[in-house]
DNA sequence: CCACCTATTGCATGCGGATGCAATGTGCGT
DNA sequence: ACGCACATTGCATCCGCATGCAATAGGTGG
């Protein structure tokens, strides 16, 4: 079976201007919304339009309009269960807004600087990182003048908008349930260090502990998947020696490593031993085997609120920059066991 | 805070030209590989280029090659695990041949027209779907030159590329295997009737055990997620009374719920009492609460597959079509009582 | 019946870069 | 020193569409 057809030229405006006996700018005209066209041109040109299967070229608009309807939208991990939830939600919003996705994933944080490159090229309207950006990096935006959304990576003073989800505070219902349920030995099992969120969401709980007296809490790191996370909570457990009793996780992958390590690795029960709590709510948390005490991102709010803000800005460059902060919500799961909260 | 610059252009090749002092061909040629340029020119523009922070601009240079270096990716559902790692991969595999993607991602399926539509606006130079195409609409990618590879999706004598995971021989290692380790009442959970390797693995399953002697086994449907296979384990037990000592399921999500049901909902033994298995091989799957029975698809050789015969189909048309079938690999676990296999 | 106004339409041009071709410069052989 | 092959370079043009402006057509009031 070959494919027969040699070269195939896409059908113009011209071969619709020609095929319907109008002018090329006619036929631009029917395409756009308010143009001065009368209907019987109209009629003509659509007919001709469909016939031939004309599909005006999105790039040649792009480039006389300087509006390529693109926005970048760069990842940098789609094995944490979480961004998918957010790619497709930010995919489908967008595309409610006529926009289409560039999508960039980054294996190694380190691409960042030649997707930027990328991002340029492509004279984006807008872009939406869920990845690590330097200051000069979100400045460049600034200077291009590319509208940038972060999300869930906040750059204090920055000159961007963002969104994010309140690490702090959904770290603080966490922790205080974990306190007044009577937890004691407490283990932190963080991410990576260059994780804005995770950092927080390990800083407040340390706070917390704090707080209420406790101090010098053994705290391992992971890389925020299931695997990373089982081994930390064998870490855990060797560098506590067994008294360990609560162990707040930086991401519910990583809880639900933890749960899995403490009842098949250790034959802890969970959470009548050793509580677990993570963080962002994905789908498999509320699994029945697991059905972690997490802190639910409001992914839906979070996105829509990205995107929002991102078409604003496209439309208004000049807006003032603004930081949104969504609260999470308690799943109380039951993995930890919870005090009055 | 307020966004300073109110109107940015973007450098371009003439802005460079300029404080080259060269043409702007010279810059054009700096930038493409085997141009006739001499070192000293290069230097120059290359200097201006830094200085200015110039980018070729990517629109402009797709209109005028005809190339956008862009391919579209159509995934149907995010939410189903096992696409963000096909995702992954693909995007990752595309960018080391310079390639962006251009992502599609469709909350129903009926978004497919409108969706093409994109497509051929965006001149993209070729697509990777892993979504329901009409043969039409495949005819359309044929007519328009637009090269096309099918992921898990096979159209028979389809006018393209494709890829696939052997559904057939993985639910045969699976069934026989539940059939040698003794197992007598089945269930099949399979996915939507529109899905092509859901309804290919429920027919290979069904054809193994009809060759086995058994007929008449009872299949629900779910949507290839979590709930409704949970669901869907429940239906099967209420169907059957009961009598029901292994379940196949179309994929492992619903593999995953009908272990849980099994074990939280009905206090089921798994895989003492119930035998479950999936397909795909998802990350979830290998957990130590599940450790589910199932085939893994080889998705890392899949992606290659795939970018790879796009890559050979864009720099070559005429091609022959060729349909890659890989065989999945037996993941035990230990969610069923297998037999020799 | 004519001046004048508005609704349509076509013309010409430009977006930013790639490329064929001609013009220039370079080095070399003899 | 001269002629020629080859390496560089610039010029002009085109990609496909959007849009300002001028041209045309149809319609109105006087």
């Amino acid at each position: 079976m070959k494919n027969s057809t040699p070269l195939i030229r896409p059908v113009t405006s011209y071969d619709v201007a020609l095929h319907a006996g109008v002018s090329q700018s006619a036929v631009s005209r029917c395409f756009k919304l308010g143009a001065s066209i009368s209907k019987m041109t109209r009629a003509k040109v659509m007919k001709s339009a469909t016939e031939l299967g004309y599909q005006p070229n999105a790039i040649a608009q792009g480039l006389i309009t300087r509006r390529s309807n693109l926005v970048a939208v760069i990842i940098s991990s789609l094995t944490n269960l979480y961004y998918p939830e957010v790619l497709a939600e930010l995919t489908q919003r967008l595309a409610a807004h006529g926009v289409k996705v560039l999508l960039f994933s980054l294996s190694h944080e380190s691409d960042v600087r030649e997707v930027l490159q990328q991002v340029w090229s492509y004279r984006v309207d807008g872009a939406i990182v869920a990845a690590r950006l330097s200051p000069e990096q979100i400045r460049d935006f600034q200077k291009r003048g590319v509208p940038l959304v972060l999300y869930n990576r906040v750059e204090e003073r920055a000159p961007c908008d963002s969104v994010c989800c309140d690490s702090a505070g959904g770290e603080r219902l966490l922790v205080s349930s974990l306190l007044e349920s009577g937890s004691q030995y407490f283990g932190i099992i963080a991410g990576p260090k260059d994780s804005y969120v995770g950092e927080e969401r390990v800083r407040s709980a340390l706070e917390c502990l704090a707080g209420a007296g406790i101090h010098d809490v053994p705290l391992v790191r992971g890389e925020f998947d299931y695997q990373t996370g089982r081994a930390g909570f064998k870490e855990l457990v060797e560098r506590t020696r067994g008294k360990l009793d609560a162990v707040i996780c930086a991401n519910d992958l990583m809880g639900i490593g933890a749960v899995d390590a403490a009842r098949h690795d250790f034959g802890r029960d969970v959470p009548g031993e050793v509580s677990v709590v993570g963080f962002d709510g994905v789908g498999p948390a509320t699994w029945l085997s697991y059905k972690l005490t997490t802190i639910r991102q409001p992914v839906g709010r979070m996105t829509d609120a990205a995107v929002t803000m991102l078409m604003a800005r496209i439309a208004d460059p000049s807006n003032p920059f603004e930081r949104r902060l969504f609260s999470g919500h308690l799943l109380p799961g039951s993995s930890a066991r919870l005090g009055s909260g």
